[in-house]
DNA sequence: GAGCACTGC
């Protein structure tokens, strides 16, 4: 009763606060004046004559930063001499799609003149002059290629997003270019001798000039013209539609009910349009659905005629497919989503975005090692990129839940990555590419000191470096070469030794994956039932071990009996779907575990299983992941070893209730509380006996 | 008693 009181009367605080009492309407708001303001000051030019432009402008510079909306595939049309042009993006499903359109406007076949790259999929051939591909995939391209001699143009579209990846890539192309004009004095002994050879095998020719392309969307061109010695910056007018911005007049305490009023008020006030709300993860999505589904049980009938969709990552594929679906005619779609919706996928028909401006954000700490998520206020670019969301077909609006004075003390972007993740792969690739002074390298932007030393002390212990912190051959080399975190690629090295390759390679594919079990709240004893039959009484690792081993079995069984491809996969779907199991997580950890097999091979170690003796396996994990042991507390909490933090296993263990003396993990997380995941039970003795290096000093 | 978003020859 008292709730529907509640509910009552807060739709009819919706009929009274209109949008000009609830919301301050900034029709000359600054992102249009912004957008206004630089069309003005550079020279913008429509897109359409805007190729032609660029076209000359790479022409005579060496390096080209580019602002704004492009249209990506506009500069891509021409190339030279024979070699590659490559184009890098963050994210895989970009580098594919574009590479799709480009190739359709160039009328060829894909993989053909144009093609793309990405980790498991290949789609290009010797033909292929245009080159899409993550920018990870560079990376890694430049460990055997450390000139990029293949390259005449590499163009890094989404600069702005300053990922790891585009980090350490911006870096590593600065350095490459200039070694390539001066002839490669710039790099160091090693690498040249590696060029040296390389350059026999192109019949001697000394390498062309890098051109370079930065593409930005940030308004913020400086940061990128600076770092590359005051390279030339065009502006292009974005094709976006205007978009009217509204912020609250008063701080709103509870941002949840904000954006129901919210969504009410437009759905009940504004011109048809679907709405887009940003909310912050999982749960706090699936407690607005149930809420906005309660209240429009309450409208008038012919008010009632919405589609809610919820969208986050870690929702099947077949459920996020929904919110790309159209709402049947006279309907509006809500759609209720996560970051996902601000740059990796873009949904069609949205007018209106409603954002509370909150972001749940990934911060470690390099002192503790520990990861936390945790909810901040967006940046100012992050803002504009959401209310963006509303004018890509039609002008819109975005509702911002709190005031404008609000906005200006927002940070101008976000973070960059790089200084708040753990840089143990980038230190252990840079020393791989011949880089060895860390500290001193041209980062963009530098991480801190303390964390690069970190970093350092770490690969130290895994055995990566020497003791004059060179890259040590060959475990460094070896683990430099494998696509993992440091601490698996060792682990797989170590299993080498231990005779438990084959179970090692299955448990860094299946931890290098999103999660593979999923529980879902109106089946959660269902699903724990499925789980059990995979379920050790050591611990997650060997839990996983038996998952990835029955589903094979179940595909090897299949295969015998069918023959066609579809109706294998859609049985494969059924049987994870009985078991509990995530069916991407899994084909991706097969997809992993054949891509590091295949490394593996290629070095020269034997795949040998410890068959049915999971003793030894457990003292390969506890060599391997040492660094993450904890004991059990007298009052049922872990102390991690290494840093001190009190801890406790994660729900999701099949130990939670088990409670062992002593375990090792592999992964910290903070949310709630301290939480440990993916863990096996050893024995504490084991610990100086496998690891003395750390051990045998402590207690 | 619980899961932001990406990504790797």
């Amino acid at each position: 009763m008292a709730d529907t009181h509640k509910n009552t009367e807060k739709t009819h605080h919706l009929g009274l606060h209109k949008k000009a009492k609830y919301f301050e309407a900034k029709d000359t708001s600054s992102y249009r004046i912004r957008n206004q303001s630089i069309a003005e000051q550079r020279r913008s030019l429509p897109i359409t004559s805007v190729e032609k432009r660029i076209v000359e402008e790479i022409k005579n510079n060496k390096i080209l930063i580019i602002v704004g909306e492009t249209g990506s595939g506009k500069t891509t049309r021409f190339c030279h001499n024979g070699k590659v042009i490559g184009i890098t993006q963050p994210r895989r499903v970009a580098a594919v799609t574009v590479a799709k359109r480009v190739s359709e406007e160039c009328s060829t076949q894909l993989g053909q003149k144009v093609g793309y790259s990405i980790r498991f999929d290949d789609k290009t051939s010797k033909s292929t002059r245009i080159k899409y591909m993550t920018d990870g995939l560079l990376l890694r391209e430049a460990l055997l290629d450390p000139f990029l001699s293949r390259y005449s143009i590499i163009i890094v579209d989404e600069a702005h997003e300053r990922t790891v990846h585009t980090d350490v890539l911006l870096g590593l192309l600065k350095r490459v270019q200039k070694s390539r004009s001066t002839g490669g004095h710039f790099m160091n002994d090693e690498i040249q001798f590696k060029t040296s050879q390389c350059q026999k095998s192109h019949g001697g020719l000394n390498l062309p000039p890098l051109k370079l392309v930065i593409m930005s969307a940030s308004l913020n061109a400086g940061v990128f013209s600076e770092y590359f010695d005051g390279a030339k910056a065009v502006h292009i007018q974005g094709r976006q539609h205007p978009v009217d911005i509204l912020y609250t007049f008063q701080p709103e305490p509870d941002y949840l009910d904000a954006a129901m009023i919210t969504i009410f008020q437009v759905h009940l006030d504004e011109e048809p349009g679907d709405i887009l709300v940003f909310l912050t993860g999982q749960e706090e999505i699936e407690s607005v659905e149930r809420l906005v589904k309660e209240r429009v049980c309450q409208l008038a009938e012919d008010k009632q005629k919405v589609l809610i969709v919820p969208m986050y990552s870690s929702l099947p594929s077949e459920q996020q497919m929904a919110a790309f679906k159209k709402a049947p005619p006279g309907f509006r779609k809500i759609i209720l989503a996560t970051n996902i919706a601000e740059t990796s996928v873009t949904i069609s028909g949205i007018k209106y975005v409603i954002d509370p401006g909150l972001v749940k954000a990934r911060s470690y700490n390099h002192l503790t090692g520990m990861e936390s998520l945790i909810t901040v206020p967006v940046s100012k670019a992050q803002a504009i990129q959401r209310s963006g969301r509303a004018g890509r077909e039609v002008p819109g609006m975005c509702f911002r839940l709190y005031p404008e004075n609000e906005f200006s003390k927002l940070a101008d972007s976000t973070v960059p990555e790089i200084k708040r993740c753990n840089l143990s792969n980038v230190v252990l690739q840079l020393k791989a590419l011949g880089i060895d002074d860390i500290i001193g390298f041209d980062f963009m932007e530098k991480p801190s000191r303390m964390s690069i030393l970190k970093s350092l002390e770490q690969l130290l212990l895994l055995g990566a470096l020497t003791d004059e912190y060179k890259l040590s051959d060959p475990i460094g080399k070896q683990m430099s070469q494998l696509p993992l975190d440091p601490i698996y690629s060792k682990a797989l090295i170590l299993a080498g030794e231990f005779k438990c390759l084959e179970e090692m390679l299955i448990i860094v594919a299946m931890l290098s994956v999103e999660s593979i079990f999923f529980f879902p709240r109106e089946k959660l004893e269902e699903a724990r039932a499925a789980r059990k039959n995979f379920s050790s009484v050591d611990g997650d690792h060997i839990t996983l071990v038996n998952v990835f081993r029955s589903s094979l079995e179940f595909l090897d069984k299949l295969k015998l009996t069918i023959n066609n491809e579809k109706s294998i996969s859609k049985n494969l779907l059924k049987w994870c779907k009985e078991n509990f199991i995530n069916n991407r997580s899994l084909r991706h950890a097969r997809d992993v575990h054949s891509q590091i097999q295949g490394h593996v091979q290629q070095m020269g170690l034997s795949i040998t299983s410890c068959g049915l003796d999971m003793l030894q396996f457990r003292r390969c994990l506890t060599a391997a992941f040492f660094l993450n042991a904890a004991l059990k507390r007298t009052d049922g909490s872990y102390r991690a070893i290494s840093g001190g933090q009190t801890v406790q296993i994660h729900p999701s263990s099949v130990l939670f209730h088990t409670k062992p003396e002593c375990i090792i993990f592999n992964e910290l997380v903070k949310t709630n509380h301290n939480y440990i995941r993916n863990l096996t039970r050893i024995d504490p003795l084991w610990l100086p006996e496998l690891a003395p290096q750390y051990y045998a000093t402590q207690n």
